[in-house]
RNA sequence: GGCGACAUAGCCAAGUGGUAAGGCAGAGGACUGCAAAUCCUCCACUCCCCGGUUCAAAUCCGGGUGUCGCCUCCA
């Protein structure tokens, strides 16, 4: 398979450390705000590459970390009055309820700065011993010109970056590209003692330490954003391999934007969309099958026009799941001579033209419209289907089912029981849900009755009047069919 | 100023040398009491513009225009 490599900017043949197993690692948030969008592009892209791999058979080690503690995160505890950890751990728990409404599983680790400051102090101690790095008055800071190949990641170099230096020039600093490893503390900081004083990490050393801890040296996978290209992965870059002597990782791979307008979602432009508000508008499947329908590399625009256009879409991946699924509940029949043969040979086709797109650099985009291209062939299959089912079909049936689950393994759009159509009312579990459930059985019961009676006036008003609360009734020569509103 | 990416129909979006996938929207038809859903047909002589290479280019090369991004915390 193909994969492309920030590092050498084309696509490369994939080929793990060790065969068989990979590792991956991916950049995480830092805590200090409920999740955007376009913190949830590579969460949702990561997360559809490792079970990619999982479902190739490879034994995939997946982390991505949370930086618990840095400077937002402190000026925003103190605003609030609490104690910077218990923030960062209070976003951290919110992180987890949208990745789950996204469908993102969780990582094999999930490792946060404060827990690993004795990892981090070594490795700064390491870079200091070895010459690499220099303290200043309980600071540590990474002289790059010390390692010869800064600027590979990002193509850049410390000449032109001294250039355009924009941001004044810290003095104790013996060159302005060089970068803080380890940060004394202000009066009031959380701090954590060192060799150098009490102080705290500098942003990138956390990754170096944390990934290299979890996955060793010269792991498969690091990947996150395009903006983390420079300075963070460079800076990881420099910081691991001047520490280890050793590759630091194979395979860099980044992310696109999400743009607002076709400008860029970011915090600081204040443009940016919670993915805990766009959940209570939309489902999490949807917004995470958004996010795949466009290739990872590619900037995706975001607003709610497109999204619901994608819903449309969406939903005429599921229809046909539940048409599927209405059509394995007939009882069998006799095998009819005019049994589609074309269906069965068209299905073998499905799995490859699936698997040859995201073997190339992990093309959802081309992945999911051969999951159109299922949901239509099924579609056409089902369509004439009298009131039973001959055994070829089935069988043919049973097999487009399965691909239908082998490709929503990977991409995640649907959860398995959505798969039948029967969608539950909002917000009513439980008790309330069955009653709920109970009225709209009377009410469709009542209008069947209506309908009997030619009374269309009155069976309309029912379909129009049910279709404002949100569901959509459908006649089928079986029966009627409701369905909750996108 | 330095570095880089992108430009495909009304919209979204694949496609990196062989004659334009898929989705949304739209038009016509089948089905339906009418709808909805579904199916069938149609919907880019052309891929920002101008040159060039080639038997052949959306795809390669050169130039231009436009948009966006990184160089500062950011996924």
């Amino acid at each position: 398979m193909e994969v492309y490599n920030t590092i050498i900017r084309r696509k490369q043949t994939f080929q793990p450390r060790e065969p068989g197993k990979i590792g991956i690692y991916v950049c995480g948030p830092t805590t200090y705000n409920y999740i955007h969008l376009g913190n949830a592009r590579p969460m949702v892209f990561f997360d559809t590459v490792r079970r990619y791999f999982k479902y190739k058979g490879y034994e995939v080690a997946y982390i991505q970390n949370f930086t618990d503690m840095d400077d937002k995160i402190i000026s925003r505890a103190r605003e609030e009055g609490i104690d910077p950890l218990v923030l960062a751990g209070n976003y951290i728990a919110e992180y987890f309820k949208d990745s789950d409404s996204l469908n993102v599983l969780r990582a094999d680790h999930h490792p946060k700065v404060s827990e690993h400051i004795p990892d981090v102090i070594a490795m700064v101690d390491t870079l200091v011993q070895n010459g690499s790095a220099y303290v200043v008055d309980g600071d540590v800071y990474f002289e790059v010109k010390k390692f010869a190949g800064y600027g590979k990641l990002s193509g850049r170099a410390v000449e032109d970056m001294r250039a355009g230096a924009r941001v004044d020039v810290d003095g104790r600093k013996r060159d302005p590209v060089d970068f803080a490893l380890w940060k004394s503390a202000k009066p009031g900081e959380p701090s954590w003692d060192s060799p150098w004083g009490p102080g705290r990490p500098g942003w990138h050393i956390e990754c170096s330490a944390m990934s290299l801890k979890y996955l060793g040296t010269n792991f498969d996978i690091h990947g996150g954003g395009f903006d983390l290209i420079f300075p963070h992965h460079e800076n990881e870059i420099a910081q691991s391999e001047a520490a280890t002597g050793e590759p630091f990782a194979r395979y860099w791979m980044h992310n696109g934007f999400i743009t607002v307008n076709e400008e860029k979602m970011s915090k600081s432009l204040g443009n940016f969309f919670l993915v805990r508000d766009i959940l209570a508008k939309y489902p999490g499947e949807l917004v995470r099958f958004f996010l795949l329908s466009t290739h990872y590399r590619s900037p995706l625009d975001f607003d709610d026009e497109k999204l619901s256009a994608a819903g449309r879409g969406l939903e005429r991946i599921k229809t046909s799941m539940r048409l599927l699924n209405e059509a394995l509940a007939k009882p069998e029949g006799k095998e009819s001579a005019e049994t589609d043969a074309e269906f069965g040979a068209a299905l073998d086709s499905f799995n490859d033209s699936f698997e040859a797109a995201m073997d190339d650099d992990f093309n959802t985009a081309l992945a999911i419209s051969v999951i159109f291209d299922l949901a239509r062939e099924v579609n056409t299959a089902v369509q004439r289907l009298g009131p039973v089912l001959p055994p070829s079909l089935r069988a043919a049936l049973l097999k487009a089912k399965g691909l239908f689950n082998t490709f929503n393994e990977v991409i995640g759009i649907f959860k398995a029981e959505q798969n039948t159509g029967e969608v539950l009312l909002d917000g009513v579990p439980g008790n309330a849900g069955g009653l709920a459930e109970g009225l709209l059985d009377l009410i469709i019961e009542v209008r069947q009755e209506a309908r009997k009676k030619k009374d269309w006036a009155v069976a309309d008003r029912i379909r129009d009047g049910i279709k404002d609360l949100g569901i959509i009734l459908e006649d089928t020569p079986q029966g009627v069919r409701w369905k909750k509103q996108l």
